[in-house]
DNA sequence: AAAGCAATCAACCGCGGGGTT
DNA sequence: CAACCCCGCGGTTGATTGCTT
Protein backbone atom coordinates (compact mmCIF):
# COMPACT_ATOMS: atom_id res chain seq x y z
CA UNK A 1 0.00 0.00 0.00
CA UNK A 2 1.54 3.15 -0.90
CA UNK A 3 0.70 5.49 2.03
CA UNK A 4 2.15 2.25 4.12
CA UNK A 5 5.43 3.39 2.73
CA UNK A 6 5.29 7.42 3.99
CA UNK A 7 3.60 6.30 7.26
CA UNK A 8 6.20 7.56 10.30
CA UNK A 9 5.71 6.73 13.80
CA UNK A 10 3.54 10.08 14.40
CA UNK A 11 1.18 9.62 12.00
CA UNK A 12 0.84 5.51 12.84
CA UNK A 13 -0.49 6.96 16.02
CA UNK A 14 -2.75 9.29 14.03
CA UNK A 15 -4.15 6.99 11.61
CA UNK A 16 -4.96 4.20 14.63
CA UNK A 17 -7.00 7.27 16.15
CA UNK A 18 -8.90 7.34 13.13
CA UNK A 19 -12.18 5.97 12.82
CA UNK A 20 -13.11 3.87 9.54
CA UNK A 21 -16.34 2.04 8.77
CA UNK A 22 -20.29 3.02 8.54
CA UNK A 23 -20.86 7.06 10.06
CA UNK A 24 -23.11 7.02 13.34
CA UNK A 25 -25.73 9.46 13.99
CA UNK A 26 -23.10 11.54 15.83
CA UNK A 27 -21.13 11.31 13.58
CA UNK A 28 -23.49 12.90 10.88
CA UNK A 29 -24.64 15.13 13.15
CA UNK A 30 -21.09 16.96 13.43
CA UNK A 31 -20.14 16.90 10.03
CA UNK A 32 -23.74 18.57 9.28
CA UNK A 33 -23.40 20.93 11.98
CA UNK A 34 -19.87 22.16 11.31
CA UNK A 35 -20.33 22.30 7.35
CA UNK A 36 -23.30 24.91 8.50
CA UNK A 37 -21.37 26.93 10.72
CA UNK A 38 -18.09 27.26 8.11
CA UNK A 39 -19.14 25.58 5.03
CA UNK A 40 -18.10 22.83 2.94
CA UNK A 41 -14.19 22.09 1.49
CA UNK A 42 -10.81 22.12 2.64
CA UNK A 43 -11.94 18.47 3.47
CA UNK A 44 -8.32 17.89 5.57
CA UNK A 45 -8.41 20.28 7.66
CA UNK A 46 -11.87 20.23 8.31
CA UNK A 47 -11.94 16.93 9.30
CA UNK A 48 -9.69 18.15 12.08
CA UNK A 49 -11.05 20.95 13.41
CA UNK A 50 -14.84 19.62 13.56
CA UNK A 51 -12.80 16.72 16.06
CA UNK A 52 -14.48 14.06 13.94
CA UNK A 53 -11.83 10.96 13.85
CA UNK A 54 -12.17 10.57 10.06
CA UNK A 55 -9.82 11.75 7.34
CA UNK A 56 -10.93 14.88 5.07
CA UNK A 57 -11.45 12.51 2.06
CA UNK A 58 -14.01 10.21 4.34
CA UNK A 59 -15.91 13.61 5.29
CA UNK A 60 -15.85 14.93 2.04
CA UNK A 61 -17.21 11.62 0.79
CA UNK A 62 -20.17 11.40 3.25
CA UNK A 63 -20.92 15.23 2.77
CA UNK A 64 -21.28 14.48 -0.79
CA UNK A 65 -22.87 11.18 -1.22
CA UNK A 66 -25.33 11.41 1.48
CA UNK A 67 -25.67 14.55 3.88
CA UNK A 68 -25.75 17.00 1.37
CA UNK A 69 -29.09 19.03 1.70
CA UNK A 70 -29.85 18.44 -2.05
CA UNK A 71 -28.78 15.09 -2.60
CA UNK A 72 -31.61 12.78 -3.40
CA UNK A 73 -32.29 9.51 -1.95
CA UNK A 74 -34.34 6.72 -3.71
CA UNK A 75 -34.95 5.02 -6.75
CA UNK A 76 -33.77 6.35 -9.73
CA UNK A 77 -36.57 7.38 -12.01
CA UNK A 78 -37.19 6.02 -15.50
CA UNK A 79 -36.62 9.50 -17.14
CA UNK A 80 -32.97 9.48 -14.76
CA UNK A 81 -32.36 5.55 -16.23
CA UNK A 82 -32.98 7.08 -19.57
CA UNK A 83 -30.25 9.82 -19.34
CA UNK A 84 -27.77 7.57 -17.45
CA UNK A 85 -27.82 5.05 -20.86
CA UNK A 86 -27.64 8.08 -22.70
CA UNK A 87 -25.00 9.65 -21.28
CA UNK A 88 -22.78 7.10 -20.59
CA UNK A 89 -23.17 6.01 -24.48
CA UNK A 90 -21.44 9.45 -24.56
CA UNK A 91 -18.90 10.09 -21.92
CA UNK A 92 -18.40 5.79 -20.88
CA UNK A 93 -17.59 5.81 -16.88
CA UNK A 94 -17.09 9.63 -16.54
CA UNK A 95 -18.98 9.35 -13.15
CA UNK A 96 -18.94 12.80 -11.86
CA UNK A 97 -19.76 14.57 -15.51
CA UNK A 98 -22.41 12.48 -15.86
CA UNK A 99 -23.79 12.92 -12.30
CA UNK A 100 -23.56 16.73 -13.20
CA UNK A 101 -26.44 16.24 -15.29
CA UNK A 102 -28.31 14.35 -12.77
CA UNK A 103 -29.15 16.81 -10.36
CA UNK A 104 -29.20 15.51 -6.38
CA UNK A 105 -27.44 11.99 -8.33
CA UNK A 106 -23.74 11.44 -6.91
CA UNK A 107 -21.36 9.71 -9.12
CA UNK A 108 -21.33 6.86 -6.81
CA UNK A 109 -24.89 6.55 -6.88
CA UNK A 110 -25.04 6.30 -10.52
CA UNK A 111 -22.02 4.25 -10.99
CA UNK A 112 -23.33 1.89 -8.30
CA UNK A 113 -26.64 1.86 -11.16
CA UNK A 114 -24.64 1.07 -13.65
CA UNK A 115 -22.39 -1.98 -12.00
CA UNK A 116 -25.36 -3.81 -10.28
CA UNK A 117 -28.15 -3.21 -13.43
CA UNK A 118 -26.74 -2.30 -16.59
CA UNK A 119 -23.38 -4.82 -16.25
CA UNK A 120 -25.48 -7.44 -14.85
CA UNK A 121 -27.74 -7.61 -18.11
CA UNK A 122 -24.64 -7.50 -20.25
CA UNK A 123 -23.07 -10.25 -18.15
CA UNK A 124 -25.81 -12.84 -18.31
CA UNK A 125 -26.17 -11.78 -22.29
CA UNK A 126 -22.49 -12.83 -22.48
CA UNK A 127 -21.29 -9.32 -24.19
CA UNK A 128 -19.67 -6.56 -23.34
CA UNK A 129 -21.59 -3.77 -21.63
CA UNK A 130 -19.90 -1.21 -23.92
CA UNK A 131 -20.09 -3.16 -26.71
CA UNK A 132 -22.37 -2.27 -29.86
CA UNK A 133 -24.34 -4.90 -29.59
CA UNK A 134 -25.31 -4.21 -26.15
CA UNK A 135 -25.83 -0.10 -26.57
CA UNK A 136 -27.70 -1.36 -29.66
CA UNK A 137 -29.77 -3.59 -27.48
CA UNK A 138 -30.45 -1.25 -25.22
CA UNK A 139 -31.64 1.35 -27.30
CA UNK A 140 -34.30 -0.84 -29.30
CA UNK A 141 -35.30 -2.44 -26.73
CA UNK A 142 -34.58 -1.05 -22.84
CA UNK A 143 -34.76 2.78 -23.95
CA UNK A 144 -38.83 2.54 -25.49
CA UNK A 145 -39.70 0.48 -22.34
CA UNK A 146 -38.44 3.02 -20.30
CA UNK A 147 -40.19 5.59 -22.17
CA UNK A 148 -43.30 3.74 -22.29
CA UNK A 149 -42.87 3.16 -18.55
CA UNK A 150 -42.43 7.63 -18.17
CA UNK A 151 -45.69 8.42 -20.46
CA UNK A 152 -47.34 6.03 -18.39
CA UNK A 153 -46.48 8.06 -15.20
CA UNK A 154 -47.46 11.32 -16.65
CA UNK A 155 -50.02 10.58 -18.45
CA UNK A 156 -52.17 11.16 -15.06
CA UNK A 157 -50.01 13.97 -13.99
CA UNK A 158 -49.63 16.51 -16.90
CA UNK A 159 -48.35 19.52 -13.89
CA UNK A 160 -44.67 19.99 -15.38
CA UNK A 161 -43.47 23.10 -15.54
CA UNK A 162 -40.26 22.38 -17.70
CA UNK A 163 -39.91 19.10 -20.03
CA UNK A 164 -37.40 16.69 -21.78
CA UNK A 165 -38.44 15.64 -24.72
CA UNK A 166 -37.38 12.30 -26.00
CA UNK A 167 -37.52 9.53 -28.41
CA UNK A 168 -36.00 6.13 -28.69
CA UNK A 169 -33.54 7.17 -31.49
CA UNK A 170 -32.18 10.08 -30.17
CA UNK A 171 -33.22 9.89 -26.65
CA UNK A 172 -33.96 13.13 -25.85
CA UNK A 173 -34.43 16.38 -27.59
CA UNK A 174 -34.41 20.40 -26.81
CA UNK A 175 -37.99 20.56 -26.13
CA UNK A 176 -38.30 24.46 -27.00
CA UNK A 177 -38.04 23.18 -30.40
CA UNK A 178 -41.08 21.93 -31.49
CA UNK A 179 -40.76 23.23 -34.75
CA UNK A 180 -37.41 21.96 -35.11
CA UNK A 181 -38.44 18.38 -34.07
CA UNK A 182 -41.35 18.95 -36.82
CA UNK A 183 -38.97 19.80 -39.77
CA UNK A 184 -36.69 17.04 -38.82
CA UNK A 185 -39.67 14.86 -38.92
CA UNK A 186 -40.91 15.72 -42.18
CA UNK A 187 -37.87 16.35 -43.86
CA UNK A 188 -37.36 12.41 -44.08
CA UNK A 189 -34.69 11.16 -42.39
CA UNK A 190 -34.45 8.05 -40.49
CA UNK A 191 -34.12 8.79 -37.30
CA UNK A 192 -37.06 10.83 -37.25
CA UNK A 193 -38.87 8.34 -38.69
CA UNK A 194 -42.71 6.59 -38.21
CA UNK A 195 -41.95 5.10 -35.12
CA UNK A 196 -40.67 8.26 -33.55
CA UNK A 197 -42.21 8.65 -30.43
CA UNK A 198 -42.37 12.43 -28.64
CA UNK A 199 -43.00 12.43 -24.90
CA UNK A 200 -42.98 14.88 -22.77
CA UNK A 201 -41.29 14.74 -19.63
CA UNK A 202 -41.30 15.74 -15.97
CA UNK A 203 -37.87 16.90 -15.11
CA UNK A 204 -36.46 19.45 -13.26
CA UNK A 205 -32.90 19.99 -13.29
CA UNK A 206 -31.64 22.47 -11.15
CA UNK A 207 -28.08 23.09 -12.94
CA UNK A 208 -27.87 23.56 -16.22
CA UNK A 209 -25.98 20.93 -18.41
CA UNK A 210 -22.16 21.12 -19.00
CA UNK A 211 -19.82 20.41 -21.33
CA UNK A 212 -19.30 19.68 -25.01
CA UNK A 213 -21.76 21.43 -26.19
CA UNK A 214 -24.48 19.70 -24.81
CA UNK A 215 -25.15 22.72 -22.48
CA UNK A 216 -28.55 24.28 -22.80
CA UNK A 217 -30.45 26.00 -19.93
CA UNK A 218 -32.29 24.78 -16.98
CA UNK A 219 -35.34 23.90 -18.50
CA UNK A 220 -33.75 22.21 -22.00
CA UNK A 221 -31.70 18.94 -22.70
CA UNK A 222 -29.80 18.50 -26.24
CA UNK A 223 -28.08 15.30 -25.45
CA UNK A 224 -27.73 12.95 -28.99
CA UNK A 225 -25.11 10.04 -28.72
CA UNK A 226 -27.59 7.92 -30.61
CA UNK A 227 -27.34 10.53 -33.10
CA UNK A 228 -28.19 9.99 -36.91
CA UNK A 229 -24.71 8.85 -37.74
CA UNK A 230 -23.51 6.56 -35.18
CA UNK A 231 -27.26 4.78 -35.24
CA UNK A 232 -26.45 4.38 -39.01
CA UNK A 233 -22.81 3.35 -37.82
CA UNK A 234 -24.68 0.78 -35.19
CA UNK A 235 -26.83 -0.46 -38.04
CA UNK A 236 -24.15 -1.17 -40.53
CA UNK A 237 -22.81 -3.91 -41.33
CA UNK A 238 -19.57 -3.97 -39.12
CA UNK A 239 -21.62 -5.26 -36.66
CA UNK A 240 -21.18 -8.92 -36.29
CA UNK A 241 -24.26 -11.27 -37.10
CA UNK A 242 -26.79 -10.65 -34.82
CA UNK A 243 -30.50 -10.61 -33.93
CA UNK A 244 -32.15 -9.79 -31.10
CA UNK A 245 -35.33 -12.35 -30.87
CA UNK A 246 -38.30 -11.95 -28.75
CA UNK A 247 -39.34 -14.66 -26.89
CA UNK A 248 -42.60 -14.94 -27.55
CA UNK A 249 -42.95 -11.72 -25.82
CA UNK A 250 -46.16 -9.60 -25.82
CA UNK A 251 -44.15 -6.41 -25.74
CA UNK A 252 -47.19 -4.10 -25.27
CA UNK A 253 -48.60 -5.95 -22.50
CA UNK A 254 -48.31 -3.79 -19.42
CA UNK A 255 -46.65 -6.68 -17.18
CA UNK A 256 -43.17 -5.74 -18.57
CA UNK A 257 -43.74 -2.27 -17.57
CA UNK A 258 -44.88 -2.99 -14.12
CA UNK A 259 -42.18 -5.50 -13.48
CA UNK A 260 -38.59 -4.49 -13.34
CA UNK A 261 -36.88 -3.31 -16.17
CA UNK A 262 -33.94 -5.67 -16.30
CA UNK A 263 -34.74 -8.88 -17.09
CA UNK A 264 -33.36 -9.12 -20.32
CA UNK A 265 -32.78 -12.63 -20.12
CA UNK A 266 -35.81 -13.52 -20.16
CA UNK A 267 -37.26 -11.37 -23.05
CA UNK A 268 -34.87 -11.99 -25.42
CA UNK A 269 -32.70 -15.15 -26.70
CA UNK A 270 -29.54 -14.72 -29.05
CA UNK A 271 -29.67 -15.77 -32.53
CA UNK A 272 -26.33 -16.63 -34.19
C1' DA B 1 -36.36 -20.76 11.80
C1' DA B 2 -31.92 -20.96 9.97
C1' DA B 3 -28.35 -21.28 6.68
C1' DG B 4 -26.56 -20.03 2.31
C1' DC B 5 -26.40 -17.11 -1.46
C1' DA B 6 -27.06 -12.90 -4.19
C1' DA B 7 -27.78 -8.09 -4.60
C1' DT B 8 -27.09 -3.59 -3.10
C1' DC B 9 -24.74 0.40 -1.74
C1' DA B 10 -21.81 3.05 1.54
C1' DA B 11 -17.24 3.58 2.18
C1' DC B 12 -12.42 2.92 1.17
C1' DC B 13 -8.31 2.96 -1.82
C1' DG B 14 -4.99 4.25 -5.34
C1' DC B 15 -4.00 7.39 -8.60
C1' DG B 16 -3.49 11.61 -11.20
C1' DG B 17 -4.13 16.58 -11.85
C1' DG B 18 -3.51 21.03 -10.22
C1' DG B 19 -1.92 24.39 -7.04
C1' DT B 20 1.58 25.99 -3.85
C1' DT B 21 6.02 26.45 -1.86
C1' DC C 1 11.95 22.45 -11.58
C1' DA C 2 11.01 19.37 -7.85
C1' DA C 3 8.62 18.18 -3.84
C1' DC C 4 4.66 18.29 -1.44
C1' DC C 5 -0.21 18.63 -0.47
C1' DC C 6 -5.08 18.64 -1.41
C1' DC C 7 -8.89 17.31 -3.98
C1' DG C 8 -11.69 14.64 -6.92
C1' DC C 9 -12.32 10.61 -9.82
C1' DG C 10 -13.01 5.81 -10.91
C1' DG C 11 -12.39 1.13 -9.29
C1' DT C 12 -13.04 -2.02 -5.62
C1' DT C 13 -14.36 -3.91 -1.20
C1' DG C 14 -17.10 -5.45 2.44
C1' DA C 15 -21.14 -4.95 5.51
C1' DT C 16 -25.88 -5.18 5.32
C1' DT C 17 -30.19 -6.55 3.51
C1' DG C 18 -33.22 -9.47 1.02
C1' DC C 19 -34.33 -13.71 -1.04
C1' DT C 20 -34.32 -18.70 -1.59
C1' DT C 21 -34.04 -23.26 -0.07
Amino acid sequence: MRASKKITSSCNEQLDELRRGPWTLDEDNLLIHYITCHGEGRWNSLAKASGLKRTGKSCRLRWLNYLKPDVKHGNLTPQEQILILELHSKWGNRWSKIAQNLPGRTDNEIKNYWRTKVQKQARHLKVDSNSKMFIEALRQFLVPRLLEKVELSTSSSSTSTSSMEVNQNNFISQPQCKETLMEKTSSNSDIYSSNFKRIVLPYMPESSLQSNGYIVDNNNFDVMSFNQSNTQELMSSDLPAFEFQMAGIDWTSNEFVDDTFWNMDELWQFKK
